[in-house]
DNA sequence: TTATTTGCAAACGGTTTGCCGATTA
DNA sequence: TAATCGGCAAACCGTTTGCAAATAA
């Protein structure tokens, strides 16, 4: 397994507190917990975050996802949702089913690839790049 | 040129009104007025509607693109600003200057059919997608 | 000890909505 | 005329923030 969260705290500085701790274990859990696909919203984090320490509040609960996303741990979604989703920091992108709402996360090289040649045929450097697919399942 | 918004409108069975008229007319003279690249957002669209007819107040203009929205005639775009972004609904994908803001469109039909096929591995059928590439200029 | 963090509740900013008079088809 | 729309201001909702007490290093 690769580092946890509370190891790239460490390495970046970021400061270590229980709700920090409990936030950051919340979110290592999730795929396990709720599957390949999960990419909860803060209410839903604190929702399950609560469940361990009812007494973290949701405004922690949101500077957290914002320091560990300033901190490259965790990505943030918008998808088409109003709300902001997280995940941890991984390259990959997403099939959204726009019937039921499921996401599929994919990766594809051959994508990857023609993504940097056109950045590059622009005269730009790719630093990131975001690839949503909105689709209806095949009967 | 292609279809106007106004006969768009028409042809979706959305009913006409002065207000709607003018907003149509300022989103399309956008590119033109301002570049290429423009994608205002429902402030900046109601400053430059305010400069034709004064009195048209902001909850029209949200009211406004979100049916136009709906009706397919513009697309709604989120980027990383808050604010959500307004342009005329066109295929096509865009760059983004990550030091700047400034924002360039492109399509590429290998990238298109990279898509679909994706889509169709996972059993289902393409009906949107959205790729943003965030770089930075080369020197 | 000193800087940082947390919980609370209030503020914020973009967006939506209820009401009712005005307008469209 | 019937149905829909627009203006206004208030409500909404996700997110941020000021403050004072609590805590990490």
């Amino acid at each position: 397994m690769t580092e946890t969260i509370e190891q790239k705290c460490i390495s970046k500085g970021v400061k270590l507190t229980d709700q920090r701790r409990i936030i950051a274990r919340v979110i290592s859990d999730s795929k396990k917990k709720y599957g390949e696909s999960d990419h909860p919203d803060v209410d839903e984090l604190y929702n399950r975050v609560s469940q361990i320490d009812a007494k973290i509040s949701i405004a922690t609960v949101y500077r957290t996802v914002k320091l560990f996303e300033e901190a490259g741990i965790l990505t943030k979604h918008d998808f088409k949702s109003g709300k902001a989703r997280y995940e941890l920091n991984d390259d990959h992108n997403h099939l959204i089913d726009i019937k039921t709402g499921e996401i599929i996360e994919f990766v594809d090289e051959e994508i990857e690839e023609l993504q940097k040649k056109i950045a590059d045929k622009y005269g730009y450097n790719l630093v990131d790049h975001k690839l949503e697919l909105y689709g209806i399942k095949k009967k």
